[in-house]
DNA sequence: GCGCCTCGTCGAAACGTTTCGACGACGTTA
DNA sequence: TAACGTCGTCGAAACGTTTCGACGAGGCGC
């Protein structure tokens, strides 16, 4: 192995004076670091990372702790992952992975041992466990999601509460009145997973103050439990015109699920999900979205990580604004108690059409929200 | 801090001492050990690991490349990253995660400064450019698929041709005279991705051995392309009754596609995916596959690369056998051309019926090997 | 009872960095 | 021309480990 000295040794210079040379941190002559330079490169010098770690008690490497639990869409964390891992680069960090197995203990050893800087946390449910060792690290960490109280951490969440609300209010102020919710794998809300709880929550509300009256369905991804859960959503609500997806992974068996049931998208029923934007447009008929930054998400969270790093104090919680993507599914007619027709963009009689007040005063909810239930379809 | 020298001030002993209790390379009387330990347990003592690193030159650290290319399902390598960083955990190693935009440069870096003390490489090509890299460092690699040559290198692979091969056998034994390949995206192909390549390569070359006649078509993933290639192979073949689907992503929609020309598995065409066994079984019907062993190729990988950690020498190519799980869709009565009748775990017409000799002689193949292409489907 | 070997422990020197105080040389100001 | 900064460089002391040689205390055989 080849050291600063020797590097020092072949340019005629004290140590020192290349570390200089490397850090930046002095004035060096430009006579002497062209010196210093052209001996690393003749030499092939590279610092090694154990010894400026030990010297500086910084290892330029960041922990991403990835729990992979059930139910979670793998692809999607992985945008954020490879997204964090890219924004980290950038900033010369590099990213320690670590999966479940290793779970509060694992983070305890890494941050003791100092083997990294700061903390990336995915997948925070609303009671993590991890939450109270983060509090109390030496080293600043970020989360990607919300648990239940943001205070003493910092927190970058895409702002699914108003997602799952803007879905309701997008249906509503075209016209429908009976919405179903597709959600999530039902043992991601059992362990109250931020992302998949919020959603449902601001769904549920905007629907009771709309006064729709929806329906909400955890399913897994796989074929067979969507077409159950589309079915079982029709059979309690057979009037409902209106779907909001909150699933990738069932994302594409929804259509098929209607299909199933002799209605079609969008002129049966209007379909609105909560996804990547590709995963929306490759759906066929394309599937308007509201679009999940999940790249932003992991660079931002690198970011704040940089900031916090660099002795920055940054906001105790960053929320990314929902937007929606208008696409082919909520083209349709909507039929039945539609005033609307057409022209979607230009729509002067949606506010008519959309507040008018709810029969009922309040939207009924068919299904407690929590946790949510799937009622037994028969089978 | 808290530091190796506090412990041993407080426990009244050599920080060698302490060391050695930490190491147990020098033998430490009972007292002392326990004393020591008490010390550590009362001062919340971690090693710090760059100072280890520093002195040991062992940083307890392996790197995983992964480079997230376009057409690669993610939730297949991703079994095989956490199977892996599950693995290492085991063996007291932590896993730094290198992704697409760390290519040739993001490997040498690390390695240069030392921050890995070896590397585990995934998503290789026949040609990579990883490979030349690889065979300079200083430090050991083993890599998930094979490059065209392995000599001077450790690599762990599925036997993706024999697998292809595999495919061909069963139901050219079950009689099937015209079979389909339903391969990976095109990008993948023109990287000439090893795991592709090779399964492709084996099927086509089994089908010549057997006199089969075949047609091979790449396809992405999403819903409308698995269509067209599926429309697109049955218009090149009309008398196709098997298909081989090796690609991920397309298997939840080989039974749409099929249903679209009014032909039903295993009725109409018998269908065998090369998958993970999860995979297979959740599609409807369940699909016969040949078993992808993703998590065991993580961990073999693991335990090879800690081998050579260890100054063992390794085989420099671990080829995992395929095997085969029958389930419903090749239960059906392939029709047409079949002597054989139901029960396929015994048949005594297996042989005769597979093994007649083609009529000409040779299988003929619709498209070229490599690359392949797909013909433009009428749209 | 003396020498010898083993066992357990110690002190000091590494490991390859960074960082801090110091110190010449030189240019500027009075 | 003397005093004073500034700039560029140096040497040495850290950082928190591991490792190596050495050394005292016992136990054993003779």
């Amino acid at each position: 192995m080849i050291t600063i000295c020797d590097v020092a040794r072949h340019a005629g210079v004290a140590t020192s004076t290349v570390s200089y040379v490397l850090t930046g941190k002095r004035p060096i002559s430009a006579a002497t670091r062209s010196r210093v330079l052209e001996s690393i490169r003749v030499l092939g010098y590279h610092p090694h990372a154990g010894a400026r770690g030990s010297a500086t008690s910084r290892t330029n490497v960041v922990a991403l702790a990835v729990p992979l639990r059930e139910g979670v869409y793998v692809p999607v964390l992985m945008r954020m992952v490879t997204a964090a891992v890219t924004a980290a680069r950038r900033h010369g960090l590099n990213v320690l992975l670590m999966t479940a197995d290793q779970g509060v203990d694992g983070l305890r050893g890494v941050a003791g041992s100092a083997q990294a800087d700061g903390f990336l946390v995915l997948d925070v449910e609303m009671n993590d466990e991890r939450v109270p060792l983060l509090r109390q690290l030496a080293q600043p960490s970020v989360l990607i999601g919300q648990p239940a109280t943001t205070a003493g951490l910092t927190c970058v969440d895409f702002d699914f509460e108003a997602a799952g609300a803007a879905c309701v209010e997008h249906l509503a102020d075209a016209g429908h009145r009976y919405i179903g919710f597709l959600g999530a794998p039902t043992p991601v809300y059992q362990r109250r997973t931020g992302f998949a709880h919020r959603a449902m929550v601001g769904f549920s509300a905007a629907a009771m103050r709309r006064g729709i009256t929806s329906t909400i369905m955890p399913t897994a991804g796989d074929h067979h439990s969507v077409l159950k859960a589309v079915q079982a959503l029709f059979r309690v609500h057979p009037s409902t015109t209106a779907l909001v997806v909150h699933n990738e992974a069932a994302l594409g068996w929804v259509g098929a699920g209607l299909r199933s049931l002799g209605r079609k998208v969008p002129e049966d029923v209007a379909v609105i999900a909560i996804c990547p934007d590709g995963l929306a447009e490759q759906a066929s008929p394309s599937f308007t979205s509201i679009r999940l930054p999940a790249e932003e998400l992991g660079r931002r969270a690198v970011e704040l990580l940089v900031a916090k790093l660099n002795g920055q104090t940054v906001p105790s919680l960053t929320l990314l604004e929902p937007e929606l993507a208008e696409r082919a599914s909520t083209a349709g007619v909507p039929g039945r108690m539609l005033a609307r027709r057409a022209n979607p963009a230009v729509n002067p009689e949606r506010v008519t059409a959309g507040r008018r007040p709810s029969r009922s005063g309040a939207g009924t909810r068919t299904l407690p929200p929590t946790p949510p239930v799937v009622p037994a379809p028969r089978t």
